[in-house]
DNA sequence: CACCCGTGGTC
DNA sequence: TGACCAAGGGT
């Protein structure tokens, strides 16, 4: 049972399901069970949510990735609160207009919290599905059948439960790889599993290559102490957080000296980061700097209060500070 | 539709 | 250590 679940007889709160489901897109329960007390807890409520700065809730979902998704559940607590009442909608079609909230995250909130009757389609239902019926053909055109399918599966018996069971189902049963057919409720009817094909299906993506790039991050303090950081643009990678200041990332590895302050000289060793499409390694300089047209200093026992992503919270450590 | 968008756990 | 991948959405 996962602590933003309704219990026996309890109904789930809608604005805990629509936090939960919009951390776990792409994140795994474990990581998203200590982030959502938090969150929840500085933002109790919608309206709370809704009344937060866009800063408040990047930095209650540092470190969680995909920062596009905290603006998005920030906009829509603002469409709700405005636009629904403060009541989130129960409705599939109103929720997918929401921000950041798509096919999946729309039936997940109307199934969990509001027992509609609709199939919400993760990867884990989406493998459960594919192996069900034998659906044989390349990931990027298994959308349809699987909807197609998940269609027929909508049904008004427990539709709360039902959701949850068949999510649970592909994570602990129908694995990725080593299914535990034995135990699995439906083995008898998976058509996979009667054509041998139960751990050939579905087939996996062709894998990404990731590109390698570098850059020298710059570490200037002020004769205070204080940091220089900088914001980065609110669209695109790591899109409004906060960074050190650094060179362009470039697909050469060079060292870069800032146009910037004093005294800087380079610490031994690299730091990597590896972001969806992208394998980062970046150098550091340390130096001396008072001020900076663009940047502003920050005190760095301050930093707490920062939206820092977790690449400026390895250079920060790399050079022995946070 | 292909591509963009993070991170931490796991094997 | 590196590749894989996870309760996706937007463009």
């Amino acid at each position: 049972m996962l602590p933003w679940r309704a219990g026996a007889g309890e109904r789930a709160d809608p604005y805990r399901v629509l936090v939960s489901e919009v951390m776990l897109q792409q994140t795994v329960v474990k990581t998203v069970e200590p982030r959502f007390h938090m969150f929840v807890n500085r933002f109790p409520a919608v309206e709370a949510l809704a009344a937060a700065s866009v800063d408040e809730v990047l930095h209650a979902w540092q470190g969680l990735g995909y920062y596009r998704r905290a603006r998005g559940l920030h906009r829509a607590a603002g469409e709700i609160v405005r636009n629904h009442g403060g009541h989130i909608p129960d409705d599939v079609e109103t929720l997918e207009g929401l921000p950041g909230i798509g096919a999946y995250t729309a039936r997940a909130i109307a199934a969990i919290a509001f027992n509609r009757p609709v199939v919400p389609v993760d990867g884990n239902v989406r493998r459960v599905l594919a192996r069900l019926a034998a659906i044989d053909r390349p990931a990027t055109k298994l959308a349809a059948p699987i909807a197609a399918l998940a269609r027929k599966l909508e049904s008004d018996f427990r539709a709360s439960d039902t959701a949850q069971a068949l999510m649970e189902l592909g994570a602990l049963c129908c694995r990725p790889a080593n299914p535990a057919c034995g135990t699995c409720p439906w083995e008898r009817c998976c058509r996979s599993r009667a054509l041998g094909l139960e751990t050939s299906l579905p087939r996996p993506p062709e894998k990404i290559r990731r590109p390698e790039l570098f850059a020298t991050a710059w570490l200037a303090r002020r004769s205070d102490g204080a940091i220089l950081f900088r914001r980065r643009p609110d669209e695109g990678l790591l899109g409004g957080l906060i960074e050190l200041p650094s060179s362009p990332w470039c697909g050469t590895n060079a060292i870069v000296e800032p146009d910037f302050g004093t005294g800087f000289a380079l610490l031994p060793g690299s730091v990597r980061h590896v972001f969806t499409h992208i394998r980062l390694e970046m150098r550091v300089m340390t130096g001396q700097c008072e001020t900076h047209p663009d940047g502003f200093f920050h005190p760095p026992d301050g930093c707490s209060t920062l939206a820092l992503p977790t690449l400026t919270r390895k250079l920060l450590r790399h050079a022995g500070l946070d």
